[in-house]
DNA sequence: CCTCGATTTGGAAGCGCTTCCAACATGTGC
DNA sequence: GCACATGTTGGAAGCGCTTCCAAATCGAGG
C-alpha cells in the first residue's frame, strides 16, 4: 500500500513537490497532473493528516468541532439538542469530513483546554443558550473559526445562527392580544438564558406597542412543567386569561394547573407556548407555539462555519431564520 | 505565548529531548521534572497534536472515532442510542480529549473511508447491530484498534462490549415457563439485526431445554409497535398464554393487540419485553423486561478502545455487561 | 537560431515533535 | 580508588508533508 507521498512520486515518476502540488491543486502541466491523479486513483493514496497540518502551518483538517455543553439527561430527553445534532451531522456529511463532538461532562474551562489543544480543528460550532458561559468566550476570543447557535447581546462581533426570539415572542403577544383579552401573563424562562430573557422582551414590546403594558403580568419560569404550574397558578390568581409560557414545558405545566382550577382552555385561559415540540400537538388542547427550525439550524451552522473558514477575513456572519406561529385550539378554541 | 518545544526548553534550561521525556512520563529526574513541569504549567503550554501523531508514527492523539450507522430519527427516538453515545462521552471525558463522531448520513463506504482517511484517530467504537455491515467489517479489517458495541457471530476475533443477548433471552423465557403457561409465543427483532437473532436463540434454548419446544410459536416482528401488535394476533390465533417480544416497542404493540381482544394481561396472556426504557414501567399494566445497563456499554466501549490503544497486542477483549430482569405486573399479576 | 519571459519542475528546508544512541553523571561493591 | 551497572541527558535523525527558491524547460518574437 502506497503510504507516503514519496512513494508515489516514484510511481508516477516526478518529484514529490509536484506530486503534493497536483494533490493540492497548484500549477503543475496537464500531463503531469493526469498522470499523477492516475495512479493517486489508482493506489488509493491518502495524505497524512497529521503531516499535512504540521508542515501547512494550518490547512483544512476537514474537522469540524461541536460543542454542546449540556447536562446529560437533557440531551437525551429534549429534542432541541439532538434535532441540532441531527442537523449538523448532515451539514458536516456534505461539506467536511467529519466532527468532534463535546457534551457536558466536564467543566467548561477544561472543555475548552481540550478544544483548543486539539490544533487541527478547522472551525467550531457552540450552543449557546446562557448569557454567562466561560467556554463561549473562551471560544470567542480563540483565533478559531466559531460559530454560536444562539447568541447574547454582546456577542455583536460574533458569527451566529439563531431565530429572532424577540420577534417570535411579539407575534404570540399579538394573537393573544387580538383574541380580545384583558390581562395577559407571561411565564419566563430559565433565568440566565437568552433565549428565556429574548422571549420577555418580545412578549413586553408587543404589549408596550398596544398600550397595554398596565395588562401584562410576569412571572418567573425555568422551561420546565413544574416551573410552569407554579407559574399559573401565580398569574391565575392574578385574574390573566391569557398566557404565554416561554416553552412548550411550561405551557403543559401551566395547562394541568389551569385544569386543576376547573378552568377551561381556552375558554376562560387561552395558553401558547415556543417550541413546537412533538407532544405540543397531543396536548389538551392542543397547543398554540412557535415552531422553529432546529435541524436546519444545525445544517446552516455548519455552512456558516465552513464559509468562515474559507474566508476568515470576511467579518461576521449572521443567519436568523424564521420562526412560525402554530395556532392550535388552546388559543382558538374547539371547532 | 509558548508554542513549541523548544522555546519550553529554553526557558528551563533543558534540551528539547528532555522536556519532551518529562511531558510524557519518561525517565528523567526528579528535580528535572519539577523544573520543566514548573514551566509548562506557567506558560500553559500545548504540545502540537500534529507534530506528536506524526514523530510518534502512532503516537496517541487522544481522539477516539465513534460510529452510529443509524437513521437520524433512530437517534432521536431510540433511547438506545442517546444513552449509548451519553455513556461514551462520559468515557472520553475520563480517558481522552475527544470524539469524532459520525452518525448514518452517508453511505456505510463513504463513512468508512472518511474515517480511515482520519489518521489521527487512536481507535474506533461502532455499533454493530446488523449481521450484514461492510462499516464494520471495514474497520475490523483495518489497523484502526476497533471496539465493537454488540458483535456478530463471526466477529469471532474483534473486541467488543455487549450484553449476552440469549442468556438475557433464556431467563426472560424460563420466567414465563415457570408461570406455568402452556404455548409459549415470541415475536422476533428486525430481520438481520445481531440482538434479535440472539434473542430468538435464547427463547429456542430455553424451550428445549424445558423439554417444551413443542409449545414454543415463533412470529416475526420487526422491534416496532405495529410488528409487535401483529405479531400478537398471529401467536393469539395459536392460543398462546405468554409472549415474550423481542423489545419494548413490540411489547407495547402486543398488549394493546391482547387488549383489543379483550384479553387480560397476565392474566390470560402473560407479556415480557426486552431494553427496560423508561415507558415500560408506565404500561397498563407495567412491563416485565430485561435492563440493559446502556450508558455503561458505552463508558466500557471507551475504556476497552483505550486499553486497545495501549496494548494492541494483547489480543482482542470481550467485555460482557450483566443484564437485570425486571419483573413487574405484566408477568406476575396484580398485587 | 538566439534571447527573453513565462511556465513547470526538483532540491532542500523546515513544521514541532519523538526516540535512538552515545555521552555523561551517579552510585555500588570490591 | 577502581570497574561496573544504573540513571539521566543532549544531539541528531526523521515522521510525511508544504513551500520557497532556483534551475530547467518551453514558446514566441526578433
Amino acid at each position: 500500500m502506497v503510504r507516503t507521498l514519496d512513494e508515489l512520486a516514484e510511481l508516477s515518476g516526478v518529484s514529490r513537490a509536484t506530486v503534493s502540488r497536483v494533490i493540492n491543486g497548484g500549477p503543475a502541466s496537464e500531463a503531469t497532473r493526469q498522470r499523477v491523479l492516475e495512479v493517486v486513483e489508482r493506489t488509493g493514496f491518502r495524505p497524512n493528516t497529521a503531516a499535512r497540518t504540521l508542515a501547512a502551518g494550518r490547512g483544512r483538517s476537514g474537522v469540524v468541532g461541536v460543542v454542546m455543553h449540556v447536562e446529560a439527561q437533557q440531551l437525551i430527553r429534549d429534542p432541541y439538542f439532538s434535532g441540532l445534532l441531527q442537523g449538523i451531522s448532515e451539514g458536516i456529511s456534505e461539506g467536511a469530513d467529519g466532527m468532534m463532538l463535546w457534551l457536558g461532562h466536564r467543566s467548561k474551562e477544561e472543555t475548552l483546554d481540550r478544544i483548543l489543544r486539539i490544533r487541527t480543528l478547522d472551525g467550531v460550532i457552540a450552543t449557546a443558550d446562557h448569557s454567562d458561559d466561560p467556554l463561549v468566550d473562551g471560544l470567542l476570543a480563540s483565533s478559531l473559526p466559531t460559530v454560536l447557535i444562539g447568541h447574547r447581546r454582546r456577542d455583536g462581533s460574533a458569527s451566529y445562527v439563531d431565530v429572532d426570539n424577540v420577534r417570535a415572542a411579539e407575534v404570540v403577544t399579538d394573537h393573544l392580544l387580538r383574541l380580545g383579552r384583558r390581562r395577559i401573563g407571561h411565564i419566563t424562562g430559565g433565568s440566565g438564558t437568552v433565549a428565556g430573557a429574548d422571549r420577555l422582551e418580545g412578549f413586553r414590546r408587543a404589549m408596550r406597542r398596544a398600550g397595554r403594558l398596565a395588562d401584562a403580568v410576569i412571572t418567573d419560569g425555568d422551561f420546565s412543567i413544574a416551573g410552569g404550574a407554579a407559574g399559573a397558578s401565580v398569574l391565575l390568581a392574578d385574574g390573566v386569561e391569557a398566557i404565554f409560557c416561554a416553552n412548550d414545558a411550561s405551557a403543559a405545566g401551566a395547562l394541568s394547573a389551569i385544569h386543576e382550577r376547573g378552568l377551561r382552555v381556552p375558554e376562560d385561559v387561552a395558553v401558547a407556548g415556543y417550541d413546537d415540540l412533538e407532544f405540543a400537538a397531543t396536548l389538551d388542547p392542543p397547543l398554540t407555539t412557535v415552531r422553529q427550525f432546529v435541524v436546519q439550524q444545525g445544517e446552516e451552522a455548519v455552512a456558516t462555519v465552513l464559509q468562515l473558514v474559507d474566508d476568515p477575513d470576511a467579518g461576521p456572519r449572521r443567519v436568523i431564520l424564521p420562526t412560525e406561529l402554530v395556532v392550535r385550539q388552546s388559543t382558538v378554541g374547539r371547532r
